[in-house]
DNA sequence: ATGGTTAGGAACCAATCGGTACAAAACACA
DNA sequence: TGTGTTTTGTACCGATTGGTTCCTAACCAT
């Protein structure tokens, strides 16, 4: 019937949401964000509303592919013991770091800080993906057996807080002996239950 | 010999700090900044270079300010001993939460986060801090005595990431109950130096 | 009072901001 | 090969960006 486009609107949105990922909403010009996007101004406003519904589009992607992926790895679908999921999430993370000295940190824990976000839909989005975390953290806390559920909630909350630091320094550019130090902390707060 | 200046530059940078540390670098415009510092265009421009060396002259100062008066607090300056300084730190942390839902966070994690920082002077100022701080902590954790230096390092950094943890979580509007839940795991790893 | 010197404020600057309008280009169907 | 429909690229929009210029107002020393 008429002319098709020329550009994947998938694969546009997951360029959009790694410049927002790496500078956040306002360091993002338009024109950056069009030439992540490899698309033009008339392409752009034809598939899309605006910068802004862009910039949400990107937190739900971000939680429907990454937070969903972290969360079902540390949920029981995941193999080992709970301890051992969480464990292995740290490693993942630091790992990045000591690799590709991951720059990019955790786009969720990035937008908490971008002032782009308070107020609005954003927020409440934000929200929902750190409680999101949250419960997934409680549940692999829980699943490590012979523990009541408000120390659970208190061991998770812990984590929760360290994963958030780590990415925070991980974006930082901090060392990987570092981060390993901080996964040792882990460790030790999953001593707690275990035991 | 000639007119003198209507205004506090001392005044007027804190007020800049605040506005950075609130919005960031970039979401800051200059109409902004010059509101907040309650000083015109001219006045500005005479006074000061731009609004990058504002950006980073706000950087010294949360560093010879509020990095120095906590980096003092967990030295041994402080009464008490090392972990009872540590655990009063995140207790104020957790006190700014209950009270006024501190939705500022801390200056140096969000500039952490904030892009317009990577590369060129912010970055190593903002490296150094986060060095400090991880120093301080490390002197409180071996104040504890019985511990072997290495163990302290990891405790320290530990702390350290669970610190800018908290930090986002309270920027991100997180409730007070859960902050004392964050608290408890410090107290927890500190009982790792403690016995 | 007056002259020298500096602060303050407004006008102005090019560049860029996010966003719109519209014409040309590219396709599907006839 | 038209013809209708949609995408694409570009020119353009007013508003705002960070920054400069320059004139006037205000003050101190004489």
């Amino acid at each position: 019937m008429a002319r098709p486009r020329e550009f994947d609107p998938e694969e546009a949105m997951d360029k959009a949401m790694g410049l927002f990922w790496d500078v956040g909403y306002e360091e993002a010009s338009l024109t950056e964000l069009l030439a992540a996007m490899e698309i033009t101004k008339g392409s752009f406003y034809k598939a899309f509303q605006d910068k802004q519904s862009v910039y949400l589009a990107s937190l739900d992607r971000y939680n429907s592919k990454v937070i969903s992926g972290t969360v079902s790895y540390l949920g029981d679908s995941g193999q080992g013991t709970g301890r051992e999921r969480i464990l292995g999430l740290f490693a993942m993370v630091a790992d990045a770091v000591k690799r590709d000295g991951d720059r990019l940190g955790c786009f969720l824990c990035n937008a908490l800080i971008d002032k782009a976000a308070e107020g609005g839909e954003a927020e409440s989005k934000l929200q929902a993906m750190v409680h999101r975390l949250e419960n997934a953290f409680f549940q692999a806390v829980a699943d490590e057996g012979s523990v009541d559920e408000k120390e659970a909630r208190e061991t998770a909350r812990g984590i929760l807080s360290a994963y958030f630091g780590l990415r925070v320094l991980g974006r930082a550019g901090l060392s990987s002996e570092m981060a390993l130090d901080c996964i040792r902390q882990v460790e030790w707060l999953l001593y707690r239950v275990k035991t």
